[in-house]
DNA sequence: GGGTGCGCTAAGCGGTCGCTCAGTTTCGGC
DNA sequence: GCCGAAACTGAGCGACCGCTTAGCGCACCC
């Protein structure tokens, strides 16, 4: 299929939830100006112009430029917390899960890294009310991740003396990917995966971290 | 523990080299301004207002809106890299130094948030050439972390597969601290630096952790 | 004590912003 | 072939942006 298989793992070509086309395409060249410019510094005229139409189109699709934001926010939280659910509730150890988790949401902002910036780093655009609904969907990424590390302490597997500290660390970790990850570098979405996988298992003291930095 | 008097409580009041006075309260109103709403949706209007002075005064000491954050960070950086020079080149073990590094680099971060938040986190605002000139810094920052990563593997202290991009993850960890940190949450400055300087520890393979946290 | 320079303000300029609206184009149903 | 709804555009409104300018007050000098 020509939409699929895009960052592996069968991350089906995203933005298809968002209807009609003209709709997702604005959504599409919000998400690119967002990343570049930063959300303040886009103007709509930038978001139109490179959907390929005029301003006015915009406010067909679209209440205000802060509801783009908000739906880019809503389904991009909603992947990460699907991809550490996933993760999380998976089968194996919780070392295996940890691994996993951490692998995949690492592969996520970096292969989406223009997507991963905007849905991490501009947070505090967004109104009280839109704010407050993306911070709930946040506490539950931490709490699938707090999770795993609980119960690998529980099953003798890690050796952790602050959880939550821990946790904010691990997510904090492979959240800024997005900020430093350059497509056009050296690091592949899954080296950084796999190098980010083996240093949280060292942080939570992990006894087998199998074969280590594949 | 031993070269954090200038972040520990009693941290000597920082822009002191910025004079005259009035530029001062200037540049202090922009670090608060552009921390809290971002550089892009801060108005000249309103540095001068928490400034206690008229929009004009601004650029008796300033060309543009954009000087003033080149001077933040600027000045900003040059501490930064000032903390983890001290650090890197203090006495002690590459474990020790490691410890310290971090230790400082993150209380600065937590201790200083709106200062850092805007150092860190508004480079993409700044023109080409100021930019360029910071991120010669920010390389220098790598270069120092770095460095005591190599000494360590070279003394068998650590154990480090990939030294590059441990290097960045450990500088990332650390930066992230200024996006995340709450001056009214329930961690101290203190606390989260000694957190982190065990996590990296763990992150690099130090044999010996000494205390770990406390 | 009258000039002089400097820090600062009040007012405002040109430009761009988010957003609106009247009007044109497109198109399925009949 | 005609109609009404929906998608979209061109033009532009009011607000506010970064920044400038003319002039005021005041310490300082001979």
């Amino acid at each position: 299929m020509s939409t699929a298989e895009e960052t592996r793992g069968g991350d089906t070509e995203p933005w298809s939830e968002v209807t009609p086309d003209a709709a997702r395409k604005l959504l599409v060249a919000a998400v690119e100006a967002f990343a570049e410019r930063g959300y303040h510094a886009t103007t709509t005229r930038d978001i139109a112009g490179r959907a390929g139409m005029s301003p006015a189109a915009l406010y067909i699709h679209y209440k205000t430029k802060e509801e783009l934001l908000h739906r880019i926010s809503r389904i991009g939280h909603d992947r990460a917390l699907d991809i550490l659910r996933t993760a999380a509730r998976g089968e194996g150890s919780a070392t295996e899960r940890l691994a996993d988790a951490v692998g995949s949401f690492v592969r996520w902002h970096a292969g989406r890294r223009t997507t991963a910036l905007v849905v991490q780093y501009e947070l505090d655009a967004l109104g009280p009310e839109a704010r407050a609904e993306i911070v709930a969907l946040r506490r539950q990424c931490d709490a699938e991740v707090r999770g795993i590390i609980e119960d690998g302490i529980a099953a003798g597997e890690f050796e952790v003396l602050d959880v939550k500290g821990t946790t904010l660390a691990v997510l904090s970790l492979c959240i800024d990917v997005a900020r430093w990850f350059n497509t056009a570098g050296p690091r592949t979405p899954d080296e950084v995966g796999a190098l980010y996988a083996d240093l949280v298992l060292r942080m939570v003291g992990a006894k087998d971290r199998g074969a280590g930095q594949r």
